[in-house]
DNA sequence: CCTGTCACG
DNA sequence: GACGTACGTGACAGGG
């Protein structure tokens, strides 16, 4: 058969797959042999994936993994240094290569590679051919040198991010249609490939000025008229080497093959091959999947005799003796050449604070083996000779200047192939994006143990060391001291501070080697690799963004709450015939029930009296009292907790707010805001919403604002298959008016806002996991009659019911619960007996729908920075299920589409729900208007 | 440091 | 049959 129109083929970057293995996983070996196979591991795990995600109506009619042959390729011949900052391939990753290419034979997959020639150049040449012959293509790699092909049938698919890159793609990433990518590639260079191009010309210059002059050669032909001096002379000056790095760039199209297109078709894979490679690899777990979807019998592997221990045991012990301190460029050379030889080296940061906006640089530490780590001190300040308190603020000796540190050490940081492990990375990349290092790629120790174990524990180092190290870490109490007294660490003496800090990356690197293995085992690799890591570096530069807060506006918005607040105190005051505490519950508690003898009070566990708002406003409709205390809280809260707290959060130097995200502190995946909490910004009374309006956008940009409706009721619907509930959704129904027309048999056109509320406290109730006691309370009904209301709920619903009953008894059974995209969140508590059981089970009930919630918008906002790429729009906040973005005037239409593009569409095409997301937008010149 | 209260989704 | 219950967070003030 001859390929042609109808026909798909794809083209499979198999060197980036075999990387992004290698640095994917810990450094496996065979167990029988000790063969290095990690990346083999990977890599057929990335295989099969792709062949279990392309099984579908669009699967590809032909495919191939296309490789990079070992050794110099023509391009050596054009420019010697081509590639010449490339560091050799690790150690334990070369005997892998030739694995790579059995592995995909024997998958039955076509696999090519051809001497003098890069992966790049055969893959243009197919697809050049392939289109000519009417057929499409999809090259399958994120490669950006790959680009220049797309367009006219030609797509990429970056499988990592489940990406698809058209012709607008890459204008949005290139800023110019594909065909002229390599002007523009020319132009700009590329460290990584080390193509030299123009000097102080980059991606966005090169496509200002390829679109200004049409191509790159009218471009250099026409350099005299270009305006700016420095570029003009720039582009006159260097013509020669721009033309050799277009020639680097241009991939070649017309290269001979020594195989035909038609011998590229898809084939069945042959059970006995594949199982048979597989197992020779000793990739149990992979094998008995294979044989599994294979319908064949996985062969007796040899079985290790060993248990599934949870952690290697550690045979190094912990030796503070042991730790380097990196003193000078040679020694620092010496740990930077071990992180490539390993390919991974963990790292861990010193400062000045925990406030990352803020704190300074201290020192690095790094770890490449167990029990083998150093720490390279920066900025320690020498102890003062007179012993004084503060000492002086001369640097101690022995250090490297923090300068030469930062050259040395910056392009391992960057290096994509050099695996950075940190614990809460976040942190790290935060500090030293602020000199000049985007740390990249990361690996996480916190978020592989709460992927793992999201609900069982704590996921902070002291915690992680102890459970799967054994090792109490190093306190740093007594090196900081506390309260006044403290000292920031840079005045922490070096002999103790190398002890401490190179500890630290030890047991980052210890944890690494005892986590990693868990993720597979428990099933929650990508989990991991596509809703936690991904999301480090997203939240780093949201973060770092910060949004801007109006001072005046809290500040005059404090001095009214005070006023009134005053008023209201002395109302109070003369309403109890006595002066106290209105802010304290005890004190309260006193006048209103021991003193008034007003019914209702009820004591908590200390015993002083309990003062909540639902008892207040119960006493409110008879006395006056309770009804001032009610208003001066609100005024309180707002006044200590927003319009006074929010203005100490300012930054000084960016006039910002800069909140920070924990990732891994909600049990159900979802956020949460810290420092401050930028999620409960008040919003439901109208005096707090007006908080917002103190939110507000540099000058010439404009706040927007888009929120998923009802994201968790479509969620409900979809995983407990409610017809009705779809129905509704897919109709664009108001989901509660259907609801209540549904339970009390009321017509739409006859419904009333009273029984419209009634049915979205039901639906919120069942999120929760509903009881008539809170339902009850909720409404302020008797528990008969909310109990009924349940009832006849379930009644009209069954599927909830169902849901619930499958939920409990998943969660009893396992001990988890899991989200659609297999997010698991453990349940210790559900087997407990006693009102913990109780809690338990709601949680459990509740824990599926709000986290796959929080899955959703995880997906969309790992997308979001290619989706807005090009635009002048940046991701401010994220509120659970509202994303917050400041965006130049000219481009809030356009950022608005893409952004609800990719909210929209973030469950695909991992999970095709039943019920369509809808995501509202809103814009204004502050969040209160935007929102 | 714990508890109560209350802001958000 | 009684008991106690809506899910998930973080910040602040009071009080020991």
């Amino acid at each position: 058969m001859g390929f042609g129109k109808g026909h798909h083929l794809h083209l499979i970057d198999g060197s980036a797959f075999i990387f992004r293995a290698y640095h994917a996983l810990p450094p496996l070996t065979r167990k029988s042999d000790g063969l290095p196979v990690g990346a083999v591991a990977g890599f057929c795990n990335m295989l099969y994936k792709y062949v279990e995600d392309n099984a579908g109506p669009d699967a590809p009619t032909h495919a191939a993994v296309i490789f990079d042959h070992s050794g110099k390729s023509f391009r050596n011949d054009l420019y010697d240094k081509y590639k010449a900052n490339r560091p050799p391939a690790p150690e334990d990753l070369v005997p892998q290569f030739p694995l790579t290419r059995e592995a995909t034979r024997a998958f039955n997959i076509a696999c090519h590679e051809i001497e003098g020639y890069e992966a790049d150049d055969i893959i243009a040449t197919l697809a050049c051919r392939a289109r000519e012959a009417g057929g499409r293509v999809t090259i399958i790699s994120s490669d950006k040198d790959l680009m220049q092909l797309v367009g006219d049938g030609v797509e990429m698919l970056d499988a990592m991010k489940n990406l698809r890159i058209d012709s607008d793609g890459v204008a949005a990433k290139f800023g110019v249609p594909p065909e002229r990518v390599v002007d523009v590639q020319a132009l700009a260079g590329d460290s990584v490939d080390n193509v030299p191009g123009a000097p102080g010309i980059g991606i966005k210059t090169a496509a200002q000025l390829i679109n200004e002059y049409g191509d790159l050669e009218t471009l250099l032909s026409r350099a005299a008229e270009i305006k700016q001096p420095k570029r003009r002379q720039t582009l006159i000056e260097h013509a020669e080497q721009i033309r050799i790095s277009k020639q680097l760039v241009q991939l070649d199209c017309g290269m001979e093959l020594d195989f035909t297109l038609e011998s590229l078709e898809v084939r069945d894979p042959e059970a006995e091959a594949l199982i048979g490679f597989l197992n020779a690899m000793e990739f149990r777990t992979l094998t008995k999947r294979v044989a599994d979807k294979l319908g064949a019998e996985a062969p007796a592997a040899p079985q290790p005799a060993a248990t599934e221990a949870p952690a290697p045991a550690e045979d190094q012990p912990f030796d503070a003796e042991k730790y380097e301190t990196v003193g000078d460029a040679a020694a620092l050379q010496r740990w930077i050449d071990l992180a490539y030889a390993r390919g991974w080296v963990a790292v861990d940061t010193e400062t000045t604070g925990l406030n990352e906006m803020v704190a300074e640089l201290v020192g690095v530490s790094l770890a490449v083996e167990e029990g083998r780590a150093c720490y390279i001190p920066l900025t320690h300040k020498a102890e003062a000779s007179d012993g004084g308190l503060f000492g002086g603020n001369d640097l101690a000796p022995g250090q490297m200047p923090l300068g030469e540190a930062l050259e040395m050490l910056k392009p391992m940081l960057e290096d994509p192939q050099i695996l950075k492990i940190g614990q809460n990375m976040k942190y790290d990349m935060k500090i030293l994006a602020r000199y000049g290092i985007a740390v990249a790629p990361i690996d996480d120790t916190m978020l592989m143990s709460y992927a793992q174990h999201g609900g069982l524990h704590g996921h902070g180092m002291d915690t992680l060391s102890e459970r799967y190290l054994g090792h109490v870490p190093i306190p740093i109490k007594p090196l900081l001291g506390s309260g006044k007294s403290a000292i920031t660490f840079d005045r922490v003496p070096l002999e103790k501070a190398v002890p401490y800090a190179a500890e630290d990356a030890d047991i980052t690197l210890r944890l690494w080697h005892a986590l990693k293995p868990g993720l597979h085992k428990a099933k929650v690799t990508t989990v991991y690799e596509t809703l936690e890591r991904p999301l480090v570096p997203v939240l780093a530069q949201m973060e770092r963004s910060g949004i801007k807060v109006d001072r005046d506006v809290l500040s005059r918005m404090s001095n009214a709450f005070a006023q009134k607040m005053a008023g209201l105190e002395a109302e109070i005051h003369e309403l109890a015939g006595e002066s106290f505490n209105v802010g304290s519950p005890k004190q309260l508690g006193e006048i209103l029930f021991d003193k008034m003898s007003l019914p209702g009070g009820k004591k908590g566990k200390t015993g002083a009296w309990s003062t909540p708002a639902d008892v207040l406003e119960d006493l409110a409709t008879e006395h006056d009292l309770p009804a001032r205390v009610l208003d001066w809280r609100q005024l309180s809260k707002l006044k200590s907790t927003y319009t006074d707290a929010l203005q100490d959060h300012i930054n000084k130097e960016t006039g910002r707010v800069h909140t920070s995200y924990s990732i891994a502190g909600a049990n159900t995946g979802r956020l949460a805001s810290t420092e401050p909490n930028l999620q409960n910004i008040p919003v439901r009374s109208e005096e707090g919403r007006r908080i917002r309006e103190a939110f507000v956008p540099e000058p010439g940009h404009v706040l927007v604002s888009l929120d998923y409706s009802q994201i968790e009721l479509r969620i409900l619907a979809h995983i407990a298959g409610i017809e009705a509930l779809k129905e509704a959704f897919r109709d664009g129904q108001d989901i509660h008016a259907a609801t209540a027309s549904e339970m009390f048999n009321v017509p739409l056109e006859q419904m009333t806002p009273e029984i419209r509320r009634q049915a979205k406290a039901i639906n919120f109730g069942v999120i929760y996991g509903i009881s008539g006691f809170g339902l009850a309370r909720n409404l302020r009904i008797p528990r008969a009659e909310a109990q009924g209301f349940i009832d006849r709920y379930f009644e009209r619903f069954p599927g909830i019911r169902d849901y619930m009953d499958a939920t409990k008894a998943f969660a009893k059974e396992h001990g988890y619960v899991q989200t659609l995209f297999g997010r698991k969140i453990h349940t210790p508590e559900i087997n407990a007996k006693g009102p913990q059981a109780g809690f338990a089970s709601r949680a459990a009930i509740n824990a599926p729908i709000q986290g796959t919630a929080a899955d959703v918008i995880r997906r969309a906002m790992i997308r979001m920075p290619a989706a807005i790429e090009g635009l002048p729009a940046r991701m401010l906040l994220q509120v659970h299920d509202e994303l917050i973005f400041e965006v130049e005037e000219g481009a809030v239409d356009e950022t608005i589409g893409r952004v609800r593009d990719v909210m929209e569409g973030a469950s695909m095409p991992a999970v095709d729900l039943a019920v369509p997301l809808i995501v509202d937008a809103g814009r204004g010149q502050s969040w209160a208007e935007a929102h």
